[in-house]
DNA sequence: TCATCCTACTGAAACGTTTCATGAATGAAG
DNA sequence: CTTCATTCATGAAACGTTTCAGTAGGATGA
């Protein structure tokens, strides 16, 4: 691998080392002709920064890290979609960073970010108890936790109002006539389940409404499907006319399970579900969903950050709380009885 | 940010800074008292390495790139999976870049890879003929295209064999008695598309089966509805029994729209797809599809970017092709007639 | 006893930048 | 003609490591 140093770009346009520093960062001190000369030397020589010199020298470096949960997972990647175009606005990049879930797969990312000296982390943790956080905010690494960890006083967060996005999945069935509700998802452990939970016990308080809840092993296809299995079960008479799911899986799974027992979806059961997956509006009957605002989580997430990073001295923490809103689709629609194509 | 150097850690343990870099990086060069006393100093003052200015010193960094295509997708997922297991191995840490199929955000990240000395990058380029990759290779930096681009003499490259896939799937079609057989998926300017098409062609070839080909705009669910509805207007004599997508989503579309006009999947037509993504198994009716060795292929890839790397001297550029396998579900089965539950 | 070899450690150079005090050249003002 | 700014460019120090030639002090062998 040959590598080019600026010393030799300096060699090679005849003139010193610092003039081609600032030809590099402050060409305003360098006089027109021979920055030309410099710049031709660059691309003549084929000069690439070497950024290790740059961040040793500086005493920090021009990444900030991002690690989440699931690369795979959309809603992270918008997320990460939207942290990158703020930092892309501040001459920063955003290095990913996938746990897994597996706190020792975290916990060597942050050791690599730390020995990077990143600027900065956002950080979905796998463990919101985790002392290795505590441990980079100790040491003065900026971190802003991203829609996990109840909010504490010496670093940001930014979440999604998930009590609320209950809510309004459960005030939309009991607005479309359904009187006898279920809510299908687990495990309560789950600080998002059960807040979805919450929010739709909110929504039939002080309505004749029932809401019936079935605890699924798992956000997952089979967790739906198993609970739509329960449903199926039940007589006519008693069964939920409307479900909400926890997440967009486990409602996929049990529109599967109600098609495959001649259960029609929406006329016999509508469902909801949450998170607005690609797949939601692909489902054999297009799904309504609860969205979140992913790609705005990112970005604010992003600019907390750099609000800390930049301004650490007038910065305050601050906790900030987004709102989803409801995307109605077939699978909750009223049947529209006289209408014709 | 406050920040430990190595020379602290000496002060503090009384001993030199290179003894303190041996502890780090020779230990067995260290007399054990020196050794616990120097480590206890590293704990008592939270020292982290400084991977900037080892990198700086040594002329080369502990990373390699990997450039996918898109971070959702499971394909590359699983693919960045493979790659960080072999990364591990080698004490090396993998910086996951997404270009969304960008050229532009494509070259951005390339252009930070090659500043920060990665010592190689695997990369599923988004424009197989930019000059980007061969100036890279140029400079001498070690690369393996992944999934994409023609063989070439200065580079490894790792593949799936879309021919083959393509085989597999109609093989079975044609196996399973279909004699009406289409090909579903498009733009063919996709090498995956069409090799997966010759790949169908060979597979007709010599028997009596007739093979139709609707071309897509695109490989989206709505490329597969709208050739859904095509398939749905002929005639049940002249209409295939069997069809081919040249991916799931299509392959979801198709079934969806399949189950809209009233035609039984498989019972009237039977649908294949390729890629076997999460949601073909969780699909209304389960989805066969070809499925790709995915984290072997990125296994393989790193492998072949180490064995460069490491051995560049009598390192032999490698064309790798894996072979995908057909996995069954019911959208293709032969409807069982006389089984009871 | 001396020569030799080991073991454990030291001290300084080097990596490629950025930054800053210094200096040279030019032009303007008096 | 001197003085003073202003504009550009220079050269060296510093960042935190790793590495390598040295060296001190035993231990070993003759």
């Amino acid at each position: 691998m040959v590598t080019t140093s600026i010393k030799e770009v300096a060699r090679h346009a005849g003139v010193s080392v610092g003039t081609v520093s600032n030809v590099l960062n402050r060409p305003e001190l360098v006089a027109e002709p021979t920055r030309q000369r410099v710049v031709a030397s660059i691309d003549a020589l084929g000069f690439v920064r070497n950024e290790s010199a740059r961040a040793l020298r500086a005493g920090r470096s021009r990444t900030v890290g991002l690690v989440v949960l699931d690369v795979a997972n959309p809603f992270f990647t918008d997320i990460a979609r939207g942290a990158e175009d703020v930092a892309d606005a501040n001459d920063m990049v955003v290095t990913l960073c996938n746990s897994a879930e597996d706190l020792g797969r975290e916990t060597r990312h942050l050791a690599h970010l730390e020995e990077q000296r990143v600027r900065g982390v956002l950080i979905t943790p796998v463990d919101t108890g985790s002392t290795r956080l505590d441990q980079l905010v100790h040491r003065g690494i900026p971190l802003v936790l991203v829609d996990r960890g109840s909010p504490q006083a010496d670093r940001c967060s930014v979440a999604v109002d998930d009590v609320l996005g209950g809510r309004l999945a459960v005030e939309h069935l009991v607005a479309t006539g359904h009187q006898r509700i279920a809510f299908v998802g687990g495990p309560m452990s789950i600080p998002q389940v059960s807040d979805r939970l919450a929010g739709a016990s909110g929504a039939v308080e002080g309505t004749p409404t029932d809401l019936l809840t079935i605890e699924t092993s798992s956000l997952s296809v089979q967790g739906g499907r198993d609970a739509g299995e329960q449903l199926a079960r039940l007589a006519v008479g008693r069964r939920p006319t409307g479900v909400f799911c926890a997440n967009d899986l486990v409602a996929l799974g049990l529109l599967q399970e109600m098609t495959r027992g001649g259960i029609q979806v929406p006329a016999d059961v509508a469902i909801v579900g949450y998170d607005d997956i690609e797949y939601a509006a692909a489902a054999a009957v297009p799904l309504s969903s609860v969205r979140q605002p992913r790609e705005q989580l990112g970005r604010a997430a992003a600019e907390l950050l750099f609000d800390e990073i930049n301004g650490s001295a007038d910065h305050r923490h601050q906790h900030l709380v987004f709102e989803p809103d409801l995307v109605v689709r077939d699978s909750s629609r009223l049947p529209a009885r006289a209408t014709k194509r």
